[in-house]
DNA sequence: ATTAGTGGTGTTTTT
DNA sequence: CACCACTAAT
């Protein structure tokens, strides 16, 4: 067929067979560059071309949005179909789509609302102090982790094993926190997803029809599915379907969300059966920087195996250059980058890769008085920001009063008199009657001006309500942000300009979302997606759409899209992109890899994958940087270069740092724009006086006959009691009495 | 009721 | 350092 062959054009070996496999269930281990979203993509347009499938019939599931939305322009840059009838998302996106068309079967209200960490987190904290639970033994973070990892794990309060008494409160912890979620109508982003697998579980009808519907299932990212996602998946192919799954498990790099890698071999039995193809040839890098990612791999031990090649040369070595600080870091990098855009290398084709958020300050600062213009992913998301939440929260409770978090969020922003007293009589009237807030708010007279502040928010509320009746949803946007006091208030905040900005870009985001047709789309009660004429004459299913879209997409849109600019992000958002020039930074122990995964194997190993996505991403450059003193937490550290330096075969690295001058002996070193005074003994803290006689120093190498060679972070006691806290190279961080470990000087 | 100020505490990665 | 929770002062 003439089309066809258009399509396969260019595919190699492997990829033919993968796009062109017979309707059966396929692992295909795609490694960095291979490739894989076109094989993915090619796979979908040649289904759609030899006839095999409609669109109508096609599931396609990523994890992120950024790939989703990939995923969609290059499949219709492929074929002049309109893809309207794919359903292609993430999991969670995905699962939103089926609870809101089938709400009823799925025991929510039709406005159910998402909650993002930060809400469920705020949740928790509530439910703690309601049930009177002392958080010091039950920290809230851990409770929510609790919960999400047994909803993940496909397990419901009632299933979870339980083993001592801590875990029985934790449990009666999570049935309190899931009964409080049905009351006011919410779900967090586990629960979307077990909601959706149960729905899909027990009605038969639904299954059923989905099941006939979708007979050909694509997974993207396999490697970072869960239990419950594996699960999901499995109900959704039924007996006959056939799933085509892609990952790699050397990039599976979400496991502390659950992901786990055995979900792979575990397909490749139930579902493959051996059908398992491997993409090793790499497109993307030169020679080099293949060579170092694929020993720096072999280090691990749990690896399906597979080892990447390019019919590329071998290009540049790799450069490691060594700073004194975080700053003299930052500086490296910035006249390096200057270098490259004298080359003629674009800036948005060069990033700056760091293993957590809060080293792109020192970036960030560094940069901006370079007066190169770059750009920050992550961080704090557009819709995370607080005024956005503000008014997002009053936008919740037009479409779904119950949600507590929403009304305790603005009940009093701006300020109108309701204080933690009103508050609690609140609480205590809801807890009494078992009632929403907003019930209990609208239900009874508070005594004296307590009720007068109450009373004026629910009379604001349901003006807000009123107000936006036939307003198109932008519309309904810039009126409550107007009506709730919302704007004034930030007029009177002089520093407020930022937040005025952000929220009259939240209207553009409405007017943006409103113009999707996507969002003007329902579904019937198959499942089926239809165009809405009349059935939405109040606006609260668009209204609704757009609020589960700000849940489920915390912020890809950001300002400056379009312009030339340094991509700064971590290592975990630039998986799946990919950049002329690589700078990896912050390349010492316990930073990458992280200080909290070297307790285990398993956690050292995901750091090393993650080192391995790192290097992968470089097309043609690729730096390496370290710090030997960074600022964390307010005080200053000092590291030891990382261990993956080293499982880099040295003849692929250049080194560029001059050997070191005086940073040994508990002096700051130069180039720091903010000297810290010579330290003469232990630490820096008021404690511990410094002891000019002391041969130990923070910055000191030491050796231990049984931790081997190691750099004094800091220090705390003095004489017999003196103990030191040393960063060693193979074991990581320790505490040792001075008085009994066996440290020399090295 | 609200604000300003204090002290203690903790911090990876994200749909 | 930055965020919280709590206290003292307005």
């Amino acid at each position: 067929m003439y089309g066809a062959n258009s399509l396969l054009e260019g595919l190699n070996p492997e990829q033919l067979r993968a796009v062109t496999l017979p309707n059966q269930s396929a692992l295909i281990l795609a490694g960095a560059g291979s490739g894989k979203t076109r094989v993915l993509t090619t796979r979908i347009a040649w289904l759609i071309q030899t006839g095999q499938v409609l669109p109508h019939g096609l599931l396609a599931v990523t994890f992120t949005n950024k790939a989703a939305r990939e995923m969609l322009t290059r499949i219709s840059a492929l074929l002049p179909i309109n893809t309207r009838g794919m359903w292609v998302g993430t999991f969670h996106g995905l699962c939103n789509r089926l609870l809101r068309a089938h709400f009823r079967d799925a025991g929510l209200p039709q406005t159910f609302q998402i909650l993002d960490s930060a809400d469920q987190l705020s949740l928790v904290k509530r439910l703690l102090k309601a049930m009177n639970v002392d958080d010091d033994k039950y920290p809230p973070k851990e409770v929510q982790y609790f919960i999400n990892a047994n909803k993940e794990a496909g397990r419901r309060a009632s299933q979870v094993e339980i083993g001592t008494e801590f875990d029985g409160r934790l449990v009666e912890l999570f049935t309190a926190y899931d009964a409080q979620c049905n009351r006011e109508g919410v779900v967090d982003f586990a629960e979307l997803l077990l909601r959706c697998f149960e729905l899909l579980s027990r009605n038969e009808v639904l299954r059923a029809h989905y099941q006939r519907r979708f007979s050909h299932i694509l997974v993207d990212e396999f490697q970072d599915t869960n239990r419950l996602q594996y699960r999901w998946l499995k109900t959704l192919a039924g007996q006959a379907n056939a799933i085509f799954a892609v990952g790699d498990d050397d990039q599976s790099i979400y496991a502390f969300r659950g992901a786990n890698t055995r979900n792979m071999a575990e397909f490749e039995r139930e579902f493959a059966r051996g059908q398992v193809i491997k993409l090793e040839q790499n497109y993307r890098s030169h020679g080099n920087i293949l060579d170092a990612a694929n020993a720096l791999i072999r280090h691990n031990t749990a690896r399906l195996g597979k080892n990447l090649w390019t019919a590329e040369g071998k290009g540049e070595a790799l450069s490691y250059y060594e700073a004194t600080s975080d700053a003299e870091e930052a500086r490296f990098i910035v006249d390096e980058v200057r270098g490259l855009k004298r080359e003629g290398v674009a800036l948005t084709d060069v990033a700056i890769l760091y293993r957590s958020n809060a080293q792109s300050r020192a970036l960030e600062h560094a940069l901006f008085t370079s007066g190169l213009s770059y750009r920050v992913y992550g961080g704090l998301r557009f819709f995370e920001r607080q005024e956005i939440k503000h008014a997002l929260a009053y936008l919740r409770l037009l479409a779904n009063p119950e949600d507590d978090n929403a009304l305790l969020r603005v009940i009093n922003v701006p300020t109108r008199g309701i204080g933690a007293r009103s508050l609690e009589q609140l609480q205590d009237v809801s807890r009494a009657q078992g009632v929403s807030l907003w019930q209990a708010a609208c239900g009874t007279s508070l005594g004296g001006k307590a009720g007068a502040g109450v009373a004026t928010f629910v009379r604001l509320v349901e003006q807000l309500k009123a107000g936006s009746e036939h307003l198109s949803l932008p519309q309904t946007v810039d009126h409550i942000i107007k009506a709730s006091g919302l704007l004034a208030m930030y007029e009177n905040d002089k520093d407020g300009q930022d937040r005025i900005d952000n929220l009259s870009e939240l209207i553009t985001a409405a007017t943006v979302f409103a113009e999707d047709p996507v969002a003007t789309l329902a579904m019937d009660e198959e499942g089926n997606v239809v165009v809405q004429e009349n059935a939405d004459p109040d606006g609260l299913v668009v209204l609704n759409n757009f609020l589960a879209h700000a849940s489920l997409e915390a912020g890809e849109h950001q300002a400056g899209e379009g312009q030339d600019a340094l991509q700064l992000m971590t290592v975990h958002s630039a998986k799946g992109l990919e950049f002329h020039t690589v700078f990896v930074t912050g390349l010492e122990e316990g930073l990458f890899p992280h200080e909290n995964s070297l307790n285990d194997a398993d956690g050292t190993e995901e750091e090393r994958r993650l080192m391995y996505v790192a290097l992968t991403r470089a097309r043609r450059r690729l730096y390496l940087t370290a710090a030997q003193t960074r600022m964390l937490h307010g005080q200053m550290r000092y590291n030891i270069a990382s261990r993956f330096i080293d499982e880099v075969p040295s003849e692929l690295i250049r080194r560029l740092t001059p050997p070191p001058t005086f940073t040994r002996g508990g002096f700051a070193p130069s180039g720091n724009a903010s000297p810290a005074p010579a330290r003469g003994g232990f630490g820096s803290g008021p404690v511990t006086q410094p002891d000019p006689q002391s041969p130990w120093r923070i910055g000191q190498g030491v050796s231990h006959p049984k931790f081997g060679y190691g750099v004094i972070v800091s220090a705390e006691g003095r004489g017999d009691d003196a103990r030191l806290q040393v960063n060693f190279r193979e074991v990581g961080m320790k505490w040792l009495a001075l008085q009994y470990a066996k440290l020399t000087p090295a």
